[in-house]
RNA sequence: GCCGUUGUAGCUCAGUGGUAGAGCACUUCCUUGGUAAGGAAGAGGUCGUGAGUUCAAUUCUCAUCAACGGCUCCA
C-alpha cells in the first residue's frame, strides 16, 4: 500500500500502482470525469500513470492553469494527427501550450497550407476528438528512439533527442498519431469538445532566423463550446480597444504612405495629450531637481563611436548622411548628447547629481515587420533623462527613479505591469554585452538591493539587459496581448568612461560618475498607445482632448450655448459648442461615441438658471447644474489629474 | 528582414474580364426636436502603385509599396 496525501491535509491508503484516476473514481464518479490530470510531488503526470510510492496528490481539472496547459498540448497532438493525415510527411518540430492555447512548429517540405486548410484540418480534428482515443505513454530506450527516428527520416525529432539524457525516452500515441513527448496529457481526446485553428505563422526553427522556417499553426480549444464562444466575444471585445481602432475613431494620430511606415502624424487631439504629459512630466521632473536640456536629432559618427552605440547598434540606425567629408547619423538615443551636456563644463562633487532631462526625439529603423501601431515605431519622443552621480548616491537616486514610476502608476491607475530586472548574459559578454564581468555582478547587485529594500515585486530575467549595463524594464501587454517594454531605468557604469566624463572628488581627484537612464512614462508613441487601450479610449478629463461639449437642444438655444462655451473656455477648458442643426439625441450620441467626459445640455430651463444639463460619459444624465459650480468643479479635477472613476 | 493574409469613397464593407455600389460621415434644404442615429436631395472613387496578358483589366499574372497575424529584433 501506499499513502497520498490530498491538498486538504488528508491521507489516505492505496494499492501500490495506482493511478490519479483510479483514487479520484474512489472519491466520486464525476470527479473522475472532470479531472483532466494529476499533479503528484508538485509534477504533472497523467492520470493514468501509475503510482508507486507515497506521495501528495492533487487532481487537476479545467479551472487549474497546469490542466489547461495539459489539456492544450494535448490538443496540439491531436492537430498534429489531422495535420499528418492531410499532409503525408509533415515533419515536427515542437507543440507546446501557450498562455492561449498552443501551436505547432511542422515542416511541411514545399508543400504550403492555406487559411482554407484550417477549416477542414478542424473539422478532421472533430471527428479524431469523438474517437475518444487515448494518449498512451510508451517509453523506450534513447537508442530505440534514436533507431525509430531515424528511419523516419526526421531530423527534427533528431535534434531534440541529441539533447535528452541517455535513459528512458517517452514517445505518446493518439489514434494514428506517435510523438516524442515528455507529457503530460490528458487521458483521451474526447475531452476535447471545441476547436479552433487560429492563424497560419512562419516562425524559424529554434527560433533562428538563420534557420529554416517552419510552418506554424496556432489554436485553441475548449471542453464545451460555449466557452470556445465566450473566448471569441471576448477577442472581439478587446478589438474594441485595440489603441489603433481608438486612435482612427479619436482622431488622436493617423499615418501616410508618403510620410513613411511607422512615422506617426498627430492629429490635434493626439497633441493635446502628448502636451498634457510633457506638462505632467516637466513638473515632476522640476519638482525632482531636474534641470530640462534640448539637443538636436542628429550627431556625427565619431560620437557613436565613443559611445559605442555604433558597432552594437548600426543595422537599427537611420542609414548615415554625408556633408563636407563627415558622417552623420539621426539619433536613436538621447544619451550621447546628453554626456556632452554634461562634459560641457567641469563638475566637481559639489554638481553631483547632476540630472539631466528632455523630451527628446529618436530616430530608431525598426525592421518593417516589427512595426505595430503607435506601439512599435520609427519616430519616437523619450521622456527621457540623465542622471550622473557618485557611487555613494546611486542607491538613492536609482530609488528615487523607481519612485518616480510608482506615482506616475498611481496617477494612470496603472496596476497591471511586471517589473523586470534584465541582466547580463555571461556568455555574452564581449559581443551584446561590454565585458566587464565585475561591473555586472556590482551593478546588478546594487540594482537588486534597491528593488528588495524598496519592496517592490519583481522578475529578473538574464540577457536583456543594455549592452552597457543592468535596467528595470516595466513590461505590458496590448489588448491583443502582445509584450512591450513600457518604462526603463537603466544603469550605466560603461558609458561614463567612454566618454571620458569626470566630476572632482572631495580629495581633489578625477572621478567617473555613474549614469542612470530613465524614461518612466517611455515615449509618448508608446505610452500614449497603452493609455489609449488602458482607458479604452476614456481618457481622465486632464487628458481629453475636449473636456466638455455643449449641446443646444435647438437653435433657440445656440446663443446661450456659445455664452456657456466662452465662460468655460475662459477658465481653461477645452470645450466645444455643437451648434450644428440636429436633434440632441444624436449630439449626444456623436459626444459618447468621441467619449468626450462631459456633455451640457442646454434648453429653455437651463438658460434661464444659468445652468446646463449635466450628462457624463457612459453613465447618462446627472441633473442640472450651475454654470459656475461645473466650472469650479472641472478646474479642480483638471487640477488634481483625476481619474475617473 | 522572413513566412502567411489583405489593399474598392473620409470610415465599415459589397461587387464585376466591358472604366463601380451600400450604410455611416460630408454639403444643401425641410424639420426646432429634452438625454445614444428626424426626413429629402446632392456631392464624393484614375478600385494601393507599376508593368504584363487581352480587342478590353478594378477583376487574371508578375513586381513593388503599405497594413494585418506571427517569427526574429527591440539601446
Amino acid at each position: 500500500m501506499i499513502q497520498i496525501s490530498f491538498p486538504d491535509g488528508a491521507t489516505r491508503s492505496y494499492e501500490k500502482g495506482s493511478s490519479a484516476l483510479d483514487i479520484a473514481k474512489s472519491i466520486s464518479e464525476g470527479l473522475a470525469r472532470k479531472v483532466l490530470a494529476a499533479k503528484i510531488n508538485g509534477e504533472v503526470w497523467d492520470l493514468t500513470r501509475p503510482i508507486q510510492q507515497d506521495a501528495t496528490l492533487q487532481l487537476l481539472t479545467w479551472d487549474d492553469i497546469d490542466a489547461k496547459s495539459t489539456f492544450w498540448h494535448s490538443s496540439a497532438h491531436l492537430m498534429a494527427e489531422a495535420v499528418e493525415a492531410a499532409f503525408p510527411g509533415a515533419k515536427f518540430w515542437v507543440g507546446p501550450a501557450i498562455d492561449k492555447g498552443f501551436y505547432y512548429d511542422i515542416d511541411l517540405g514545399d508543400r504550403k497550407i492555406t487559411e482554407e486548410d484550417l477549416a477542414s484540418l478542424e473539422k478532421n480534428m472533430q471527428v479524431l476528438a469523438k474517437q475518444n482515443n487515448s494518449f498512451v505513454r510508451i517509453e523506450k530506450s534513447k537508442a530505440e528512439a534514436v533507431a525509430y527516428f531515424e528511419e523516419k527520416g526526421d531530423e527534427y525529432k533528431l535534434d531534440l533527442l541529441q539533447n535528452l539524457e541517455d535513459g528512458t525516452i517517452t514517445f505518446y500515441q493518439q489514434g494514428g498519431f506517435t510523438d516524442l513527448c515528455r507529457g503530460p496529457h490528458i487521458p483521451h481526446t474526447g475531452f476535447i469538445k471545441a476547436i479552433k485553428l487560429t492563424s497560419i505563422a512562419g516562425a524559424y526553427w529554434k527560433g533562428d532566423e538563420k534557420n529554416k522556417q517552419l510552418t506554424r499553426i496556432y489554436g485553441i480549444t475548449f471542453p464545451n463550446q460555449k466557452e470556445l464562444d465566450e473566448y471569441l466575444a471576448m477577442l472581439e471585445e478587446a478589438k474594441k480597444r485595440d489603441h489603433r481602432k481608438l486612435g482612427k475613431e479619436l482622431s488622436i494620430f493617423t499615418m501616410d504612405d508618403d510620410v513613411g511606415p511607422g512615422l506617426p502624424l498627430w492629429l490635434p487631439n493626439g497633441t493635446i495629450i502628448i502636451e498634457e504629459l510633457e506638462k505632467l512630466a516637466k513638473e515632476t521632473e522640476e519638482e525632482a531637481g531636474y534641470k530640462r536640456v534640448v539637443t538636436p536629432h542628429i550627431a556625427k559618427e565619431s560620437m557613436y563611436l565613443t559611445s559605442g552605440h555604433l558597432p552594437y547598434y548600426a543595422d537599427s540606425m537611420f542609414p548615415p548622411m554625408s556633408m563636407d567629408g563627415e558622417t552623420y547619423y539621426l539619433k536613436a538615443m538621447n544619451c550621447p548628447h546628453h554626456h556632452k551636456i554634461f562634459d560641457a563644463e567641469p563638475k566637481s562633487y559639489r554638481d553631483m547629481p547632476y540630472r539631466i532631462a528632455e523630451y527628446g526625439t529618436c530616430y530608431r529603423y525598426e525592421q518593417s515587420g516589427e512595426l505595430f501601431g503607435l506601439m512599435r515605431v520609427r519616430c519616437l519622443h523619450m521622456n527621457d533623462a540623465h542622471i550622473y552621480c557618485t557611487k555613494e548616491q546611486f542607491a538613492d537616486e536609482f530609488r528615487a527613479v523607481n519612485d518616480m514610476y510608482l506615482k506616475y502608476f498611481k496617477i494612470f491607475g496603472i496596476d497591471k505591469y511586471v517589473m523586470r530586472l534584465s541582466l547580463h548574459d555571461p556568455e555574452k559578454l564581449g559581443q551584446k554585452y561590454i565585458n566587464e564581468p565585475e561591473l555586472w555582478q556590482e551593478t546588478e547587485t546594487l540594482v537588486r538591493n534597491v528593488l528588495i529594500e524598496s519592496n517592490i515585486p519583481f522578475v529578473e530575467v538574464k540577457g536583456e539587459g543594455a549592452f552597457y549595463g543592468p535596467k528595470i524594464d516595466v513590461q505590458i501587454w496590448s489588448t491583443i496581448g502582445r509584450e512591450f517594454t513600457l518604462a526603463t531605468n537603466q544603469v550605466d557604469f560603461a558609458q561614463g568612461r567612454r566618454f571620458k566624463l569626470s566630476f572632482t572628488n572631495q580629495n581633489n581627484e578625477p572621478e567617473v560618475p555613474l549614469i542612470i537612464h530613465r524614461a518612466p512614462l517611455g515615449t509618448h508613441e508608446r505610452f500614449i498607445g497603452f493609455l489609449l487601450e488602458h482607458y479604452a479610449g476614456k481618457f481622465p478629463v486632464w487628458l481629453a482632448p475636449v473636456q466638455a461639449k455643449v449641446l443646444p437642444i435647438s437653435d433657440k438655444f445656440v446663443e446661450y450655448a456659445k455664452e456657456v462655451g466662452q465662460t468655460l473656455k475662459k477658465q481653461g477648458i477645452r470645450i466645444q459648442v455643437d451648434e450644428r442643426n440636429e436633434k440632441i439625441g444624436k449630439k449626444i450620441r456623436e459626444a459618447e461615441l468621441m467619449k468626450i467626459p462631459y456633455m451640457l445640455v442646454v434648453g429653455e430651463k437651463e438658460m434661464q438658471e444659468n445652468s446646463v444639463g449635466l450628462r457624463l460619459q457612459g453613465k447618462g444624465d446627472a441633473g442640472m447644474i450651475t454654470v459656475a459650480a461645473f466650472g469650479e468643479k472641472v478646474r479642480q479635477e483638471i487640477l488634481e489629474r483625476k481619474s475617473m472613476d
